[in-house]
DNA sequence: TAGTGGTCTAGACCACTGA
DNA sequence: CAGTGGTCTAGACCACTAG
């Protein structure tokens, strides 16, 4: 990577600053290299520091670099391709999913949730947590609403919390039989809570799915799940190819 | 919106200036309302601009805010949901979907996009380009990608390019029959073209939808759409609903 | 402890919008 | 034209990581 310098475009520096970057990522780094320091790539460009992150910031958010606090600036990996809304008329839980169930409590849920449940906003529901790993990263949080009417015969179970309760309450839930279920994708902020799990720092850009379980007629559960927007690609459908993935532009032509 | 005072935590400013704001939104600001301008609210709450400027943009990233260069920020209306993926065995172009054709040309793809097609780098294929309104307002812009073979039969068509030269090709492209397709979803920020058709600036965060379409056993059109992620709710498979809305916290328990 | 990225400040100027 | 958000600077200090 040169000492390029920035020409007096209309363009913004730090977008400018993106491409050049970029560039340099295709043809001078390999995956998981270690980039020189914010002060002296700045430096090395003649911007402020600000700017010079400003552009990094852009590329991390495309999945091109991985920054980490403390330790430094790398070259990312391509995205994983996770499978979402596969498996297309399973409930959670199923043997073989890379979900590991984490905790289960019984309480009230937020106001939204009970909306969609159509459950009474003060009737507790089953709240079970799950994280998923993929490669032996962490990839997605997710928080699991199953109404008691899902679960009828959960009165008997002998853990009252944590994994053991969790794995209980996604047994029970296999014994409906599901119609169908709903996805939705949306760009979110992780909360404290989902950043911790993910590995982040709160407000890293994440995709929220929503998924509505629907059995006999209504929904019998509701699942937010939070993927790290930087290292995903969700697929759907059937196969998990597509693999568009960056590289030289258009070497072609 | 009162002008609390920020308490000393260990918890950065911006974060919690976000999280006091998001509550001021939904208690006492309505859809379209404006916001007192950066200035103000920066002072307001005792932080330089720039702090207050990262509340705001995770807000906007989370579809909360909406601002607008000499204009001012908004209370954003909810994200509209959009399908994706549904009509599960029709082609793009399929009478009653919302896009509409922009342009049509002849031209080699970038190499990412060859390899998916497995056509031949130099071979120029027909790229269609696309724009989705909804509720009179670009969500979406997309490139098509169609290699020669699968559309055999164009040689004869009248339009040079444009927009009938685009329906042209769809329409030729109606005569194979899909076997299926495959999607993918990941997080992306607008390049310049793309930010112009969508009315936002060039860097803006998009959802990117891959689509594979596939027929007599090869992929027969790939199909690379930008969502606005401020504005979208992306949704998959069977209906479009799943609405959960923010709104005041938990109001339930 | 040294070096990294993360946060924050107090300015300045620019690009765009609408009256 | 005045007012808005967008870009940029040159500093400072903090939180975290690893040797």
């Amino acid at each position: 990577m040169g000492t390029t310098q920035l020409e007096s475009v209309p363009e913004p520096k730090y977008w400018h600053l993106r491409t050049v970057l970029s560039e340099a990522l295709d043809s001078e780094f390999t995956v998981g290299e270690i980039l020189p320091n914010e002060r002296d790539l700045a430096a090395r460009f003649g911007v402020a520091r600000a700017t010079l992150r400003q552009a990094l910031e852009q590329l991390e958010l495309e999945g091109r670099l991985q920054r980490r606090r403390g330790v430094g600036t790398t070259v990312a990996p391509p995205r994983v391709g996770v499978a979402v809304g596969t498996e297309q008329h399973a409930w959670p839980g199923t043997a073989g999913d890379d979900w590991q169930p984490v905790d289960s409590t019984l309480a009230a849920p937020p106001a939204a949730v009970a909306g969609v449940l159509g459950t009474d906003g003060d009737e507790p529901v089953h709240t079970v947590r799950r994280s998923r790993m993929t490669h032996g990263q962490p990839v997605a949080a997710e928080l699991l609403y199953i109404p008691s009417s899902s679960v009828p015969d959960l009165s008997a179970i002998d853990a009252p919390s944590g994994a053991a309760r969790a794995r209980a309450v996604l047994r029970e839930l296999q014994r409906l039989e599901l119609e169908r279920q709903e996805n939705a994708v949306e760009l979110g902020s992780a909360r404290a809570d989902d950043a911790k799990e993910l590995d982040r720092l709160p407000g890293a850009p994440v995709l929220v799915v929503t998924t509505r379980y629907v059995a006999e007629g209504r929904v019998a559960a509701l699942s937010v799940a939070t993927y790290r927007a930087d290292t995903c690609r969700l697929t759907f459908g059937d196969s998990g190819g597509v693999e568009i993935h960056h590289g030289p532009q258009s070497r072609a032509s």
